[in-house]
DNA sequence: TTACAACTTCAAGTCGACTTGAGGTCAAGG
DNA sequence: CCTTGACCTCAAGTCGACTTGAAGTTGTAA
C-alpha cells in the first residue's frame, strides 16, 4: 500500500506516518519507486500508537511497548510494571475527574468555600506535585 | 507573601506564577521593592490552576473560570465536558493497561496475532477466511 | 557596611508531535 | 509523450506552558 491508502484507512496523517517511520514506530516493506510500501499489518500498529496517543501516552512511551515483541522474561515483567504504572496513573486521573465532576454539580456559589471541593483540589494538587511533568501536546481528545 | 513562598507552598515554580500573573489568572497586591507581594488566597487559586490543568484544561480556560470577580465562576458545562473526556482518556488506558498486562502473560510471539489481544486492542477481526464461521451472535464489530 | 540570597526583567530556549512549504521525482492514465 | 497528482526530502514553523540564563536590584543578617 501507498503511504496515501495507510492514511486513509487509519486516520492518520501522511505526514505523521513518516513521522512515525522515522522514529522507528512503524516500518515500511520497501518503496516503489520513491514511494513507501506498508504491509496492511500496519494499520494494526496504527492503531495502537492512535490509542496510546488519546490515553495520553507519549510516542516514546508506545514505542516501547511495541518493540517488546516476544522477548525474554524480563520483558514480562517490564510489561507487568508498565500496566500497574498506567493503573496509577488511572487512580489520578480518576481523582482529578472526581474533583471536576464535583464542581460542576456543587451549588455553592463559591467553589474554593466548598470543603468538599477543596479537599478533592488537596489531592488532585498533591498527586499532581509528584508527576512528572507532561509537556508537549496533550493527549488528542477522542470526541 | 514573597513569590517564593507562594511557590514553596503551592507546589508550582515561581517562574510559573509569574507566568501566570502576566497572563492574569493570579494577582499579586503590590510590590515590596521590586518583589511582588501576594495574599494567601493565591494559595487557593494556584491550586486550582494546578487541578485545571492536570485535568487538561489550558490556562485560557481557567483564566475565564478565575477572571470573574475575586470568586472562582467556574464553568459547570465545560467541567463537565473535561471529566467526560477524562472518562474516555480513563477508558483508554485500560485498554492499554489490558493489552499490556495480557501480552506479558501470553505465549505468543506476536501479539497483533492473538485473537484475545486484539480483542482486548479492539482491532477488527483480521482475516476472517482462516477462521470457522460462528453461528450464534455475530461478533460486536468496533467501527 | 558588606555579603548574599532572593528577588527582578527580558529574551530566548525547550519539549512533543506534528504540520507546512519549497522544490523535486515519478508512475500511470489519456 | 505529456500531464497530473501523489509521492519524496529537508528545513523551518507551530502550539502551550513553562524554563533558563544573563544581567541587574534589594532586603536582611552578620
Amino acid at each position: 500500500m501507498d503511504i496515501g491508502e495507510v492514511a486513509r484507512r487509519s486516520g492518520a496523517a501522511a505526514s505523521a506516518l513518516r513521522f512515525y517511520e522515522e522514529k522507528g514506530l512503524i516500518r515500511s516493506t520497501g518503496r516503489r519507486g520513491l514511494r513507501r510500501q506498508y504491509d496492511p499489518e500496519v494499520l494494526d500498529q496504527v492503531a495502537l500508537i492512535t490509542l496510546g496517543r488519546s490515553a495520553g501516552l507519549t510516542l516514546d512511551e508506545i514505542g516501547r511497548m511495541l518493540s517488546v515483541g516476544g522477548r525474554a522474561a524480563v520483558d514480562r515483567q517490564l510489561l507487568a510494571k508498565r500496566a500497574d504504572a498506567l493503573d496509577e496513573q488511572i487512580r489520578q486521573l480518576a481523582v482529578v475527574r472526581d474533583g471536576l465532576r464535583h464542581a460542576a454539580a456543587c451549588k455553592e456559589r463559591d467553589h474554593l468555600a466548598c470543603p468538599k471541593f477543596r479537599r478533592l483540589m488537596g489531592l488532585a494538587v498533591r498527586s499532581a506535585v509528584q508527576r512528572p511533568k507532561s509537556r508537549g501536546k496533550p493527549p488528542r481528545l477522542v470526541p
